[in-house]
DNA sequence: TACAATTAGATTGCACACAATTAAATATCG
DNA sequence: CGATATTTAATTGTGTGCAATCTAATTGTA
């Protein structure tokens, strides 16, 4: 039980068992997402514009944690995919507006059983998910919080 | 409290959390694997390779959960950056033998430190970072039970 | 021993992630 | 008012992930 084995075991490792579970939780959309065109992070972008229509490429990036090198072609997708339009705001000819498409909006009711379903997968109980959402939350901020500004 | 507006809400959704908090890891591993000159899969390569020396593609890709046509380039640049060497297995001419080089495993000291350095980070105690690993474990074996086979 | 099935990697094509750079538009300050 | 700084996207380049396909090698089996 040294400790220099013992550290680098790769199953012990929590960062490990982040990677390999999100990239299993995408294998698990995929089956249901691509029956509607969509991959993973398109239908985050599609959740977020559900919530609030109309926002603009930084704004989906804040709630997604993600940049504007991974979101334009993607909007881009989205866009020839007919889920979404984007036109510059005429206020701030900076901003690209991101809309829904009617075919964008009617697509909200054929996904709305999708997170149960896949909480169903995951076998957690609401309580068991909504807790882990929480340490999730907060091992994201301290991971965060720990980048060299 | 309608249940469609909270079950599409981003904020609780459990694979979201999975998501975002793998992306942010991969990120604060960043400035010290840069430091080396690997990327966080690389890095995963060399921690199984580090357990065990002399591995095929296809015995790596199983510890972390990926496939050639993911690794065969990893491998290549690992190879190219003088960590590791490609060799043809003389019984069984499909698999290629993986091995260290000198400087692979010389790498491995100066690595040491940095999963209790990132352990820090998360701000985990041993024991709630032993618990997350089971629970994520747990949730990415039933999340790939759950898939058609 | 032929020959079909299986196995192992490599290849190809597509879609993220993200750092770094660029360009355009707006805001601000002297 | 005009130069500078800031903000916002887009672009570029590198490196994964992964499905699908291909090729070569091995195994099983009649």
């Amino acid at each position: 039980m040294k400790s220099d084995g013992a550290t680098l075991k790769i199953e012990d490792q929590l960062c490990f068992a982040l990677y390999a579970t999100s990239l299993s939780m995408g294998k698990a959309y995929k089956p249901y997402l691509d029956a509607v065109g969509l991959t993973y992070p398109q239908y985050l972008v599609m959740l977020v514009l559900w919530e609030n229509d109309h926002q603009s490429v930084s704004e989906i990036g804040e709630q997604l944690f993600l940049d504007s090198g991974t979101l334009t072609p993607l909007l881009k997708r989205l866009e020839s995919s007919s889920y979404v339009v984007r036109t510059r705001d005429s206020a701030d000819e900076r901003r690209v507006i991101v809309s829904l498409t009617p075919k964008g909006k009617v697509l909200k009711k054929k996904i709305l059983p999708l997170p149960s379903k896949m909480l169903k997968a995951t076998q957690c109980s609401m309580g068991d998910a909504k807790q882990l959402v929480k340490v999730l939350g907060d091992l994201r901020v301290h991971l965060l919080e720990s980048l060299p500004k």
